[in-house]
DNA sequence: GTCTATAACATGATAGAC
DNA sequence: GTCTATCATGTTATAGAC
């Protein structure tokens, strides 16, 4: 008796299709690239590649997902007790080399992160989960740290915030091997490090209390679970 | 003989178009809205709609110019030698008060300005025009305190970049009167206000300069001929 | 449950007649 | 300048084959 296969036939089949689209993405756009062009490039028919993605915003998303746990992965690989300037530009500049092959999937992206409206946007109900846990990357990051709660909740949403600004550049940069995007990360991180070791000291405690005061306000706190 | 008309026909039917589209996108929003159902209730051709709006988005470009124009008078009323934070307070909360008719809208136009590719877009080279006339209200505003050229520059952009969030945030505020966006100004005053305060003395121009010199290495000083 | 073939629809956009 | 006809594409629907 021959043992049944690990994979079903069905995730074979939407894996090949995600991969086609994501080549033909990255071959020719995102816009310029159609239903029915994945679906020829597939093999399959056009109804096949809905029956798995019921919209080609869905493969966005796909992509979205699958690109956070592939960061996930590196960062499970980190050694331990680096400093935190290490920290930081290590988890950034491996996120852009893990985006850079499919920057222009970005430029489809990215614009749809601004509504919170919109299912794709990292601020929506339905990619809570995906965002919660790019969040809890950059809180891990600096926990060694010994800040309070409050001002570490703080900084990894300013990070998480930086990282999004960080990637919104890399869609448009056409440098050789993304060099701008890169040395973006390292000046932001030149200002920012020494401005997170400034949070953890008691002198600022007041304005980081004002600060939390406004975004709860707005709501803004709450990303995690809006 | 009579005299001939002061407005072209061409100009009367244009802003036609763009009144009765302006109105079917606060009453149904943007997308809801399709050029056919905006030919209609112009009278006209759906052909006769796009001789005139070459694309969708070319209304919403439309309607972000006259915009900008409608604040820029609204400023030019002000009364002169306003503390800073009154005239900021003015200057942001008019800027709501005039663009929260069409806020539906914003939620269209706003996402899209990420992308620099994006004619639509405030960053750009299609609304470079409408964008330095923005940013320059923001000198204006700020003139008066007697900055070196250099803080104010940065300083009129990092308001304009804050203005530009405000409106984001503004697209999906839903509280009545949007108070809370109006809320959200307050507050990100009482922090911006202190600290432009604070850019203005030699103990911070180290920093400023490092700021600076990251966003030219990154063409983000240019914002105004890129 | 997986996939095909085919048609049809809605809508942004374009071409060409008048 | 204005119109009608037409196209391209995201999406839906149907009727099945295996």
């Amino acid at each position: 008796m021959t043992r049944a296969p690990q994979v079903k036939k069905s995730e074979v089949t939407r894996q090949h299709l995600l991969d086609t689209a994501l080549a033909l993405f990255r071959k020719r756009g995102f816009d310029a690239t159609t239903m029915r062009d994945i679906a020829v490039a597939s093999g399959l028919a056009l109804g096949t590649a809905y029956y798995y993605f019921p919209s080609k915003d869905a493969l966005l998303f796909a992509f979205y997902a699958a690109n956070q746990v592939a960061t996930e992965a590196r960062v499970r690989s980190y050694p331990a007790g680096e400093p935190l300037r290490a920290r930081l530009g290590r988890l950034f500049h491996d996120r852009i080399r893990d985006v850079a092959p499919n920057r222009t999937l970005l430029g489809a992206l990215l614009p749809r992160q601004v509504n919170p409206g919109d299912p794709v946007s990292a601020l929506s109900r339905e990619s809570a989960e995906v965002r919660a846990r790019a969040i809890a990357l950059f809180e891990a990051a600096i926990a060694p740290e010994g800040m309070s709660i409050a001002t570490r909740a703080l900084a990894a949403r300013a990070l998480w915030v930086l990282h999004l600004a960080i990637l919104a550049y890399l869609a448009s940069d056409r440098s050789p091997a993304q060099r701008k995007s890169h040395r973006l990360v390292d000046d932001a991180l030149d200002l920012a490090v020494p401005l997170l070791a400034l949070a953890g000291t008691p002198a600022v405690t007041p304005l980081l209390a004002q600060v939390t005061a406004m975004l709860q306000r707005a709501d803004l706190m709450t990303l995690a679970r809006r």
